[in-house]
DNA sequence: CCGGTATTTGCTCATATGAGCAACAATTCC
DNA sequence: GGAATTGTTGCTCATATGAGCAAATACCGG
């Protein structure tokens, strides 16, 4: 298109979309057809030169959606829009609210629902609407009594939703990581804590979140490791997180005594189920997030436009 | 609006504006009828959730213009755009290229054309095509010639613009401001000088900036005031200066003793042209927009989106 | 519970717009 | 210079959309 076809159809654009004239009437102003109007105004999208942007906070990425579910494989993308987003903590705020938008809209309502814990699932819980379902059989995946305050929020997570859902919580009283084998082995003997691995490996659906290999790691603030301990895996190959186990970009287990000392499903159990909601949000997270999806760890991911923009910018550049 | 019409709302922008689905398509994926569709699409522009922005260094904003030249009496608004700018340069190159169009589409064409000096309208000067008129003398209206190569600018952008036009340029030799008032009178009895002055006060058209009265300021980089100088007219009222002469917010001279010193035509002279074209942007020159908008100085303001907008708010709070 | 008011809905009809096509112009290549 | 090709223009026609209106529904004070 010519330099000066350019500049009109800006004029046109500004006519036509600030000032909500008519092609017809544009047509007048331009001394042009208005069949060149609608021409130009076409190119001027073409170009790329009209933003349109919905800003709300609800607002979600379809076309990244798409990109994401044909690029990876997923069976659904959930990607809210980051317009207008004044801090990280919103973004996340938005991401959980379209979490707990996908799991109230989920159907066949899931019976018995495994979920982690961390601040993004309670940021889900309380973003879910009294009676999202009509009762639901909420089960804790991975340990999470710790040694802290930071405790109550596993626990209150898994309450929420279940509540939330008119349905039942079970908890797995135990904590995310042993310091021996031995202590852990015995753990799991135990019927109470078998029964409710057993009723988290058979749930019909996960929802879990995943955590960047950092200093701010949960699992660091809750006790159960220590930066050096955080260090030492990163330095290993380690991304971050899922379900309290350390995995590298390729999905694999990274320090497997650690692993066996964590309780909780395993990542294969992810791995296979047929319904996996991985919600991840946040700058820092790409990296994990990326190892998830990448390592079919989820059948489904909630996550912002940045992190999404990521990981279908890594796939263009295979 | 209830508040899940307000979702359905987002919901339908997304299928319309970001997946071009028909209003009718989405009636079925929603499960409405297509009027409702229509209806929620238009509630979603009423709320301000559909931001459309025209992103190009050419693009303006007309619905600014408009409530500018209402609420001014200006002839005329020029605002150019400030979507996807990243540096107050590249907004500020935005401006003087409209201002060049602007110059190059007036009808009828100024014989004479009366201009200041400064690095906006050598900017302006830079974006003019060759042949933008079809000859125009161009004028300098304040004393220019400097103790350093600052100097060059002052001349060059005259002899630039007439040039560019096919025109001549006739250039006022002589300082912006003298220090002894009996030199600048001696100056201006010379016949060469009061030449160019008598043609500077007959210009048909004018075209000048403004400059914050800060201690950026060309006068100071010329060397014809000191820091210390404007820290007084400042302390004095000055906002700016306008054609050399430091004016406060409401239009009046601060100094009159150093007016009388400085050459070139004066403030009352563009306040009784009837064509006086004001080039001014950049964030830290809103004081002086608004001094020259308030009081008269131009019967054209060409300016960017956020000066623009902090003269409206100006006036909303009056 | 009921009559009246306000809001929402589904519709008709006029208008705005995009797809597709033939005629035309411009450019390239021999 | 002229034929071939490429791009542009003006158009017809089908479709999408918004204005306006009557019917239906929800809301509210008694």
């Amino acid at each position: 298109m010519s330099d000066t076809d350019e500049l009109l159809s800006i004029r046109a654009a500004e006519l036509y979309y600030e000032e909500n004239q008519t092609q017809d009437e544009i047509g007048v102003i331009l001394r042009l057809t208005r069949w060149k109007v609608g021409r130009l105004l076409a190119s001027a999208k073409a170009n790329g030169f009209i933003r349109i942007e919905i800003v709300h906070p609800r607002a979600r990425r379809l076309p990244i959606e798409r990109r994401l579910r044909e690029s990876t494989g997923l069976t659904d993308a959930i990607v809210v829009s980051s317009a207008g987003v004044s801090s990280e903590a919103e973004l996340q705020s938005r991401t959980a609210q379209a979490a707990a938008d996908f799991l109230s809209s989920l159907r066949p309502i899931p019976r018995t629902l495994g979920i982690s814990w961390g601040r993004t699932l309670h940021d889900v819980s309380l973003h879910l609407k009294q009676g999202w379902a009509p009762g639901v059989n909420v089960v804790q995946i991975n340990g999470g009594v710790s040694l802290n305050q930071r405790t109550g929020t596993a626990a209150s997570t898994a309450v929420t939703i279940a509540h939330k859902a008119d349905g039942s919580a079970t908890l797995l009283p135990c904590p995310a990581v042993f310091e021996r084998l031995e202590t852990k082995q015995a753990m799991e003997a135990d019927r109470a804590v078998a029964g409710v691995l057993a009723l988290a490996r058979n749930a019909q659906a996960y929802l879990f979140s995943a955590g960047q290999a950092d200093a701010n790691s949960a699992l660091v603030d809750s006790g159960f490791l220590t930066v050096e301990q955080i260090d030492d895996l990163v330095s290993r190959g380690a991304v971050g997180d899922v379900v309290g186990r350390y995995i590298d970009a390729n999905g694999r287990i990274v320090d497997p005594e650690l692993n066996e000392r964590t309780v909780g499903i395993q990542i294969d159990q992810l791995r296979r189920a047929p319904l996996t909601i991985a919600v991840i949000s946040g700058n820092d997270k790409h990296a994990i997030a990326r190892a998830v999806v990448r390592n079919g760890l989820c059948t489904v991911l909630v996550t912002d436009e940045n992190t999404a923009n990521a990981l279908l910018q890594e796939k263009d550049t295979l």
